[in-house]
DNA sequence: TAGGCCATCTGGTCCT
DNA sequence: AGGACCAGATGGCCTA
Protein backbone atom coordinates (compact mmCIF):
# COMPACT_ATOMS: atom_id res chain seq x y z
CA UNK A 1 0.00 0.00 0.00
CA UNK A 2 1.88 3.24 -1.09
CA UNK A 3 0.19 6.37 1.21
CA UNK A 4 2.17 8.91 2.12
CA UNK A 5 5.11 8.56 -0.06
CA UNK A 6 8.82 9.15 2.43
CA UNK A 7 8.80 12.76 2.61
CA UNK A 8 11.77 15.20 2.98
CA UNK A 9 11.31 16.07 7.00
CA UNK A 10 9.63 19.05 7.39
CA UNK A 11 9.31 20.99 10.57
CA UNK A 12 12.18 20.11 12.53
CA UNK A 13 11.58 20.76 16.50
CA UNK A 14 14.35 20.35 19.47
CA UNK A 15 13.97 16.42 20.34
CA UNK A 16 15.41 15.56 23.60
CA UNK A 17 17.39 12.19 23.41
CA UNK A 18 18.55 12.66 26.89
CA UNK A 19 18.37 9.18 28.49
CA UNK A 20 15.89 9.39 32.18
CA UNK A 21 18.04 6.77 33.79
CA UNK A 22 21.94 7.86 33.45
CA UNK A 23 23.15 11.17 32.65
CA UNK A 24 26.35 10.76 32.77
CA UNK A 25 25.98 10.32 28.87
CA UNK A 26 22.90 11.70 28.76
CA UNK A 27 22.61 13.93 25.26
CA UNK A 28 20.46 16.34 24.05
CA UNK A 29 20.64 16.94 20.14
CA UNK A 30 18.77 20.01 18.99
CA UNK A 31 16.29 19.84 15.88
CA UNK A 32 15.59 23.43 15.97
CA UNK A 33 12.54 24.21 13.76
CA UNK A 34 14.22 25.68 10.74
CA UNK A 35 11.14 28.11 10.94
CA UNK A 36 13.65 29.84 14.21
CA UNK A 37 10.78 29.93 16.45
CA UNK A 38 13.56 30.11 19.23
CA UNK A 39 15.97 27.93 20.91
CA UNK A 40 14.60 25.20 22.89
CA UNK A 41 15.35 24.94 26.67
CA UNK A 42 18.79 22.81 26.91
CA UNK A 43 18.49 20.87 30.54
CA UNK A 44 21.37 21.68 32.74
CA UNK A 45 23.82 19.40 32.77
CA UNK A 46 23.62 18.26 29.24
CA UNK A 47 25.24 17.88 26.23
CA UNK A 48 23.97 19.94 23.75
CA UNK A 49 25.14 19.79 19.98
CA UNK A 50 24.36 22.30 17.54
CA UNK A 51 23.31 20.89 13.75
CA UNK A 52 23.31 22.58 11.00
CA UNK A 53 19.85 21.94 8.29
CA UNK A 54 21.62 19.84 6.65
CA UNK A 55 22.55 17.70 9.77
CA UNK A 56 19.21 17.76 10.88
CA UNK A 57 17.89 16.95 7.59
CA UNK A 58 20.19 13.68 6.97
CA UNK A 59 19.37 12.57 11.21
CA UNK A 60 15.67 13.22 10.63
CA UNK A 61 15.92 10.93 7.61
CA UNK A 62 17.92 8.10 9.28
CA UNK A 63 15.52 7.48 11.92
CA UNK A 64 12.54 7.89 9.52
CA UNK A 65 14.33 5.59 7.08
CA UNK A 66 14.99 2.87 10.54
CA UNK A 67 11.70 3.45 11.33
CA UNK A 68 10.36 2.65 7.95
CA UNK A 69 12.35 -0.33 7.55
CA UNK A 70 11.28 -1.49 11.46
CA UNK A 71 7.83 -1.54 10.16
CA UNK A 72 8.13 -2.67 7.05
CA UNK A 73 9.95 -5.95 8.75
CA UNK A 74 6.80 -5.62 11.50
CA UNK A 75 4.43 -5.82 8.70
CA UNK A 76 6.64 -8.77 6.29
CA UNK A 77 5.90 -10.22 10.09
CA UNK A 78 2.20 -10.07 10.05
CA UNK A 79 1.90 -11.33 6.15
CA UNK A 80 3.09 -14.41 7.12
CA UNK A 81 1.06 -14.74 9.87
CA UNK A 82 -1.65 -13.98 8.05
CA UNK A 83 -0.92 -16.26 4.91
CA UNK A 84 -1.41 -19.55 7.92
CA UNK A 85 -3.98 -18.07 9.45
CA UNK A 86 -6.01 -17.14 6.11
CA UNK A 87 -7.25 -20.60 5.43
CA UNK A 88 -9.16 -20.34 8.97
CA UNK A 89 -10.50 -17.24 8.58
CA UNK A 90 -13.94 -18.27 6.96
CA UNK A 91 -15.35 -20.83 5.37
CA UNK A 92 -15.60 -19.15 2.58
CA UNK A 93 -12.14 -18.45 2.26
CA UNK A 94 -11.07 -22.26 2.52
CA UNK A 95 -12.22 -22.49 -1.06
CA UNK A 96 -11.88 -19.41 -2.13
CA UNK A 97 -8.76 -18.24 -0.66
CA UNK A 98 -7.50 -16.05 -3.77
CA UNK A 99 -11.16 -14.12 -3.91
CA UNK A 100 -10.97 -13.19 -0.24
CA UNK A 101 -10.47 -10.03 1.47
CA UNK A 102 -6.98 -10.29 3.22
CA UNK A 103 -6.90 -10.05 7.36
CA UNK A 104 -6.66 -6.61 9.05
CA UNK A 105 -3.94 -6.88 11.47
CA UNK A 106 -5.68 -6.86 14.51
CA UNK A 107 -8.45 -9.70 12.74
CA UNK A 108 -5.10 -11.61 12.20
CA UNK A 109 -3.48 -11.36 15.63
CA UNK A 110 -6.69 -11.98 17.41
CA UNK A 111 -7.71 -15.10 14.95
CA UNK A 112 -4.30 -16.40 15.68
CA UNK A 113 -4.98 -15.86 19.11
CA UNK A 114 -8.00 -17.72 19.33
CA UNK A 115 -6.43 -20.51 17.11
CA UNK A 116 -3.61 -21.02 19.54
CA UNK A 117 -6.26 -21.65 22.56
CA UNK A 118 -7.95 -24.16 20.44
CA UNK A 119 -4.92 -26.13 19.84
CA UNK A 120 -4.22 -25.84 23.53
CA UNK A 121 -8.00 -27.37 24.20
CA UNK A 122 -7.33 -29.84 21.75
CA UNK A 123 -4.08 -31.03 23.35
CA UNK A 124 -5.91 -31.29 26.67
CA UNK A 125 -7.87 -32.91 25.55
CA UNK A 126 -5.94 -35.67 23.72
CA UNK A 127 -4.37 -35.96 27.12
CA UNK A 128 -7.20 -36.75 29.00
CA UNK A 129 -8.20 -39.22 26.37
CA UNK A 130 -5.01 -40.89 26.34
CA UNK A 131 -4.59 -40.73 22.39
CA UNK A 132 -1.20 -40.80 20.89
CA UNK A 133 0.15 -39.73 17.79
CA UNK A 134 -1.85 -42.35 15.98
CA UNK A 135 -4.71 -42.07 17.61
CA UNK A 136 -8.03 -40.21 16.94
CA UNK A 137 -7.66 -36.47 16.49
CA UNK A 138 -9.79 -34.75 19.07
CA UNK A 139 -13.06 -33.86 18.11
CA UNK A 140 -12.35 -30.00 18.88
CA UNK A 141 -10.12 -30.81 15.37
CA UNK A 142 -12.39 -32.80 13.75
CA UNK A 143 -15.55 -30.93 14.85
CA UNK A 144 -14.64 -28.40 11.64
CA UNK A 145 -16.50 -25.45 13.40
CA UNK A 146 -13.69 -22.90 13.89
CA UNK A 147 -13.97 -19.70 15.56
CA UNK A 148 -14.20 -18.23 12.18
CA UNK A 149 -13.97 -14.89 11.88
CA UNK A 150 -16.63 -12.25 11.26
CA UNK A 151 -15.27 -8.93 13.04
CA UNK A 152 -12.18 -8.80 14.89
CA UNK A 153 -14.98 -8.18 17.65
CA UNK A 154 -16.31 -11.33 17.27
CA UNK A 155 -13.38 -13.12 17.14
CA UNK A 156 -12.43 -13.09 20.91
CA UNK A 157 -14.67 -16.14 21.88
CA UNK A 158 -14.57 -16.96 25.54
CA UNK A 159 -13.09 -20.45 26.72
CA UNK A 160 -16.59 -21.89 26.90
CA UNK A 161 -17.19 -21.32 23.16
CA UNK A 162 -14.67 -22.43 22.22
CA UNK A 163 -15.15 -25.89 23.76
CA UNK A 164 -18.44 -26.29 22.40
CA UNK A 165 -17.70 -24.75 19.10
CA UNK A 166 -17.94 -28.27 17.45
CA UNK A 167 -21.24 -29.34 16.22
CA UNK A 168 -21.47 -32.21 18.80
CA UNK A 169 -21.26 -30.28 21.72
CA UNK A 170 -18.69 -31.71 24.45
CA UNK A 171 -18.97 -33.72 27.83
CA UNK A 172 -17.97 -31.70 30.62
CA UNK A 173 -14.66 -32.46 31.06
CA UNK A 174 -13.60 -34.32 34.94
CA UNK A 175 -13.03 -32.27 37.49
CA UNK A 176 -9.96 -33.90 38.31
CA UNK A 177 -8.14 -32.61 35.17
CA UNK A 178 -5.82 -29.68 35.57
CA UNK A 179 -6.71 -27.54 32.64
CA UNK A 180 -5.00 -24.92 30.64
CA UNK A 181 -4.44 -21.26 31.98
CA UNK A 182 -7.82 -19.70 30.07
CA UNK A 183 -8.36 -16.33 29.36
CA UNK A 184 -10.68 -14.92 32.16
CA UNK A 185 -13.42 -12.88 30.41
CA UNK A 186 -15.64 -10.26 32.60
CA UNK A 187 -18.92 -9.29 31.45
CA UNK A 188 -19.45 -6.05 30.58
CA UNK A 189 -20.74 -4.65 27.25
CA UNK A 190 -24.32 -5.17 26.96
CA UNK A 191 -25.92 -8.34 26.46
CA UNK A 192 -24.58 -10.79 24.52
CA UNK A 193 -21.02 -9.33 24.95
CA UNK A 194 -18.11 -9.78 27.25
CA UNK A 195 -14.95 -8.16 28.13
CA UNK A 196 -11.43 -9.48 28.89
CA UNK A 197 -10.24 -8.55 31.70
CA UNK A 198 -7.02 -9.14 31.49
CA UNK A 199 -4.99 -5.82 31.08
CA UNK A 200 -4.13 -6.52 27.54
CA UNK A 201 -7.01 -6.75 25.80
CA UNK A 202 -10.59 -4.61 27.03
CA UNK A 203 -11.78 -5.48 23.45
CA UNK A 204 -15.31 -6.57 23.46
CA UNK A 205 -16.38 -9.34 22.08
CA UNK A 206 -19.87 -11.08 21.09
CA UNK A 207 -20.16 -14.61 21.82
CA UNK A 208 -22.95 -15.56 19.23
CA UNK A 209 -21.19 -14.51 15.75
CA UNK A 210 -23.08 -13.10 12.41
CA UNK A 211 -21.45 -13.22 9.27
CA UNK A 212 -19.26 -10.33 8.87
CA UNK A 213 -19.28 -7.72 6.19
CA UNK A 214 -15.82 -5.82 6.28
CA UNK A 215 -14.26 -9.41 6.14
CA UNK A 216 -16.07 -12.00 5.23
CA UNK A 217 -13.31 -13.86 3.91
C1' DT B 1 -19.61 11.01 3.22
C1' DA B 2 -18.30 8.41 7.38
C1' DG B 3 -15.62 5.04 9.20
C1' DG B 4 -12.03 1.49 9.08
C1' DC B 5 -7.44 0.41 7.99
C1' DC B 6 -3.02 1.60 6.92
C1' DA B 7 1.79 3.89 6.14
C1' DT B 8 4.55 7.39 7.54
C1' DC B 9 6.42 11.02 10.39
C1' DT B 10 7.62 12.49 14.81
C1' DG B 11 9.02 12.96 19.59
C1' DG B 12 9.83 10.49 23.77
C1' DT B 13 11.84 6.72 26.43
C1' DC B 14 14.63 2.75 27.14
C1' DC B 15 18.54 -0.13 26.17
C1' DT B 16 23.26 -1.39 24.72
C1' DA C 1 25.99 7.98 21.06
C1' DG C 2 22.92 5.68 18.56
C1' DG C 3 19.44 2.21 17.77
C1' DA C 4 15.03 -0.04 19.11
C1' DC C 5 10.61 0.53 20.55
C1' DC C 6 6.41 2.93 21.32
C1' DA C 7 2.41 5.94 20.80
C1' DG C 8 0.15 10.04 18.90
C1' DA C 9 -0.81 12.69 14.79
C1' DT C 10 -1.73 13.00 10.05
C1' DG C 11 -3.39 11.99 5.67
C1' DG C 12 -4.47 8.58 1.83
C1' DC C 13 -7.23 4.71 0.18
C1' DC C 14 -11.23 1.93 0.16
C1' DT C 15 -15.91 0.36 1.14
C1' DA C 16 -20.69 0.65 2.65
Amino acid sequence: MSQMPPSIPTPLRCVSLSSQRSSSHAHHVCLRTLAGAGRAPVRPGKVSRELNPEEQQELRRRINSRERKRMQDLNMAMDALREVMMPYSSPAAQHHPHHSRRLSKISTLILARNYILLLGSSLQEMRRLGVGLGGAAPRLLLAGNWPFLATPGQLLLTSDSLLTSGKNSLPPQPTEEPTLPQPQWATGGGPGTQLCSCGACKLPHIVHTSPGVRYPK
